[in-house]
DNA sequence: TTGTATGCGTTATCAA
DNA sequence: TTGATAACGCATACAA
């Protein structure tokens, strides 16, 4: 049968310029032409080059720098049938707490030579249902994420493909995946905790939206922290945010601040450092000072909490160290075919610094 | 010649669930088999709903829904030669001014439904080829990036292979490729001229490293003005860092801190608000007031520097719109066969805040 | 050691 | 309107 060669190599006789952008990438097919020998040998230079002679291998690397040979991707993984970049949808690039998971995901990733892409779902469920959906098209080996909410059917359409999924800082009670998160209640403990100590009794919770899991559980361990502390007769004052941000900080600070100084609470617990760095800067603004006038304590611990002028007390989350986990549990899940989810939980830690001194 | 049909229908009759995890996904054939129609009639389903009676139509989609159909994006794109997804190469995910540029490209690419994938090179010359070449392989419709050096020959690589390309916050004299940036020694004139209208006469230049394109072109703005204010005897000291980090910010002020008071600056322009707000910190840490005894200027206004105890003057870049018109670009170089290579410049602002706020 | 043939899942062309 | 078939580019099993 006579194959019609629409050659590449033929026309295209400048070597300094490997391919007019115009006609079709070359392919092994192509390099193989232009070294004289067949299709399976160059298909050896590439993956067993150890089974191909050194001077016949040379011709071939040759031809390949010449025409500007690039491996195509898709052909591959359509004949390999698996994949070997993985991804992480992220609820929030521009959360320094996000950035940090994906550097440790990265570490990970590197390792094991894989490439990560990285997904902003922006805290929009439908932008998070669409980066699954495309990357189960692309038959990603696996996917790290950060769900906007872990019961969303969905995730479960995902996991039913037979791709591995592991949720990064939210868990859920049944284990249809592995996840890997931190003891928010604990967190919140430590939080409320630490501010009971340094006497304070009457204490705002800032954050919110409620129904955001990490929310929901650092209140109700700051809430638990209180009740324990009840005879001391302490109280807890609830402020609800609609996002977690530093705008909505500065919101809700304007709303704790502009209370009657006499029921004021003296210190606020944020659901994290973003919040919390709003509030500082509307006690800023408003002269109240940090932290004798008002106590602030944070939560994640991202660089700017330490570099904030009145440094910021926070809940450190080992949040490198949990991309990383998170990444291991999914080579794991991608490698052993008899895998067993795990659920892994850390433990978080409070860092005082300045924003929670003890006044005098 | 008789068709092994390996079916995935057949042992599986669960309709619950779609389909054993271990078995093969299923694909257009299965479908086709499923539904008792064509493998041509199920594509036309996906690809031309409009051809295919309704009744059929109907039948197809059961079956695909029954057998949980995937599409296989990389047998598609191996057939069509063309990729539905952009990249864009970041320098650095943690800093927030990448991230605010990375929302401006997902705009974007929402607009014109493609999907977007991050890269992070963190800084490192070998992470940003191999994603390059990763990209390259993939055959995606284009990348954009923020190169660690636009003069790094492995960029020209990818442009030969005829990959559209567009380089963001970096510009290059050659037009080889687009390119969408900020005029950043404009920008450092913008500060300085700030400074100096304010009556300083000695002024820090705080940054680095020196080779980094961003750092040169801020400082010769700054150098400009001052020569240009040469009259009234100003001078310009400079402070090199080894990094745009906010750590690297409190290290350089350590040791501008250090100076004797009588030769000390009394105003230092950053060259980014990272080591703006690490140079505050230190201020913060040291006892030495902002602005009354050192003002200081930032560079990208991130949101961090509104949200700093003292608030940041700082010159403000279009983030989110370079990220959008870069993404622009690109669609359009990969729509428009005859397209010119353009060099969009995107003018900054100065933004007045309480850091050069005028003693009294 | 090198060459040949086949199929991965999809889409498009063309014939029915 | 629907069905059969040929690519897309690569990798592998197998033959030479």
């Amino acid at each position: 049968m006579a194959q019609r060669f629409t050659g590449v190599g033929g026309t295209c006789e400048d070597p300094g310029m490997p391919q007019a952008p115009q006609m079709r990438a070359p392919g092994v097919k192509d390099v193989a032409a232009a070294a004289g020998v067949s299709l399976g040998t160059v298909s050896n230079v590439l993956n067993r080059p150890d089974r191909v002679s050194a001077p016949t291998r040379a011709r071939v690397e040759q031809a390949m720098l010449d025409l500007g040979f690039v491996r195509n991707e898709s052909a591959r993984q359509l004949r390999a049938g698996r994949s070997s970049t993985v991804a992480y949808v992220m609820l929030d690039a521009t959360n320094p707490f996000f950035t940090d998971v994906a550097q440790g995901v990265e570490d990970a990733a590197d390792e094991a030579d894989l490439s990560l892409f990285l997904c902003n779902s922006d805290n929009r469920i439908a932008r998070e249902r669409s980066y699954l959906d495309r990357l189960l098209q692309q038959r990603v080996m696996g996917v790290l994420v950060t769900p906007i909410d872990p019961h969303e059917p969905h995730l479960d359409h995902v996991v039913a493909q037979g791709m591995p999924v592991v949720v990064v800082d939210r868990r859920r009670d049944v284990a249809t995946h592995c996840s890997v998160s931190v003891d928010d209640v604990f967190g919140g403990r430590l939080a409320v905790e630490h501010l009971l100590d340094l006497g304070h009794e009457c204490i705002a919770f800032i954050g919110g939206p409620a129904s955001v899991g990490q929310v929901a559980d650092r209140l109700s361990g700051a809430r638990a922290a209180v009740a324990d502390a009840t005879g001391g007769g302490a109280e807890l004052v609830v402020v609800e945010t609609q996002g977690m941000t530093v705008a909505e900080g500065r919101n809700a600070g304007e709303r704790l601040l502009g209370m009657a100084r006499k029921h004021r609470p003296t210190a606020a617990f944020c659901a994290n450092d973003l919040v919390a760095l709003g509030l500082l800067q509307q006690c800023v603004a408003l002269g109240v000072r940090v932290p004798e006038e008002l106590a602030i304590v944070g939560y994640d611990d991202i660089e700017f909490a330490a570099a904030a002028a009145v440094p910021l007390t926070s809940v450190r989350q080992p949040r490198r160290e949990l991309g990383r986990r998170a990444a291991a549990l999914l080579l794991e899940e991608a490698s052993d075919p008899d895998h067993q989810h795990q659920q892994v939980v850390f433990t978080p830690e409070l860092v005082a610094r300045q924003s929670t001194r003890r006044p005098g």
